[in-house]
DNA sequence: GTCTACATATCGATT
DNA sequence: AATCGATGTGTAGAC
């Protein structure tokens, strides 16, 4: 990985155009050729980048650009998509390089399969004598993450969701209508779970009589796991 | 921003639990106190990382840390949601810090906006005799993309995305549903336009009755315009 | 390989 | 401030 600090322009064609005016900033190369261009806030977006697999090529600047004070041009290419970054720099600040080698990656514990698991242990979340058919019900047009029956046996198919968003309900609606045109589990009730449910979504789920359900992850994973051995 | 290449390993507990195994990584501090963590490959997105704001904190690793080597941690903190991250330090193979200053922004040309001014320029790609009512055309659900009429004088609500997702027909078929009750635009047909219209997606739109239309940006945009000032 | 669903998404426009 | 839609979305899993 080659760090450079350097006063510099940078323009961006494919997808879309852009530019960025000149300023210090951050240039990180990576192993695999990709490039990122950085400031000194935001989120951990670049300001413009090139991503893998990617050719970088330096140009020796013309007559009118060593009089703009351009020292060196970087031209990054993706071979594929003719995608183009060209930096144009002004001064380089600071220059390094280091070998870091491969990344053994990241290892995370998902949020949505392990609503689920615990949605599916405590059941009884749905209203009481609430039991569990089984988790990822297949139909013919993908799984339901829960189907269950409630207290009278009537099957009750569950949407769950981080963030209850409008498709999430839309989803939900292609599920039951499909369901509900078999008549060994007609009539089926939907029931939208989510840690979060926007108002939008929440109004139309109801227009359709399909449940809305708020679940408190913390609550329901309870204080005793690995989640907290950070803290 | 500061920047350190260091042997570490680290831990992040927040909407999720991550882990990352010890190996030798770029550590980037803004100036904002947010923390990159980023590899020598992969794309722009860290492996992993904390948004501002944050604040960060050095914390004397204890005697069992300093036994597996641990020389330094840092504890990243964001006070409104809790998330945090933990980077345990074993080795520092670089540190500098550099002053950039305030970056002026990036300029950017998007894409859909400009794809529904080609269209609305380009009404004809819709089929012969059609005419452009008007573009963001204003429902109670908001805007449709396109309005138009076709040679016989019919409405037509066009859809525009650059990717045909599933999702982009559900809104187009919403607002079919809303603009078919209006006596006086009834009946209204519509036109899924997109760059690139997914099997699925094309299959609900067309068992709804919604023509599918794929448009080839680099044409409706010619070949003289801004896009190739760089080539 | 393609395609679909999810994301610690981020980001801007608009209400 | 909250919400919605787009993103040069990226990324992992299913088929």
């Amino acid at each position: 990985m080659r760090l450079v600090i350097a006063r510099c322009s940078v323009d961006y064609a494919g997808r879309l155009s852009a530019h960025l005016p000149i300023a210090t900033r951050l240039l990180m190369l990576k192993a695999d050729g990709s490039l990122l261009v950085h400031s000194d806030g935001g989120s951990y977006k670049p300001l413009n980048w090139m991503s893998p697999p990617c050719t970088l090529s330096t140009v020796e600047p013309d007559a009118e650009q060593l009089d703009a004070g351009i020292t060196e041009i970087w031209r990054v290419t993706q071979a594929k998509t003719a995608d183009m970054l060209v930096v144009s720099i002004y001064e380089v600040l600071h220059d390094s390089a280091h070998e870091l080698g491969i990344d053994p990656g990241l290892q995370k514990d998902g949020v949505e399969a392990h609503l689920q698991k615990l949605l599916a242990e405590q059941i009884h979340l749905l209203g009481d004598g609430h039991t569990l058919v089984r988790r990822e019900y297949m139909t013919a047009i993908g799984p339901v993450d829960i189907l269950a029956r409630d207290a009278a046996g009537a099957a009750v198919a569950v949407e769950l969701k981080r963030r209850g968003d409008i498709d999430g309900v839309e989803q939900l609606t292609r599920y039951l209508e499909l369901m509900n045109r078999d008549p060994h589990l007609a009539p089926v009730t939907g029931v939208f779970a989510a840690q979060e449910i926007k108002p939008q979504a929440r109004t139309l789920a109801e227009d359709r009589g399909i449940r809305c359900l708020v679940l408190d992850y913390d609550a329901m994973r309870g204080l005793d796991d690995g989640e907290s051995r950070l803290f």
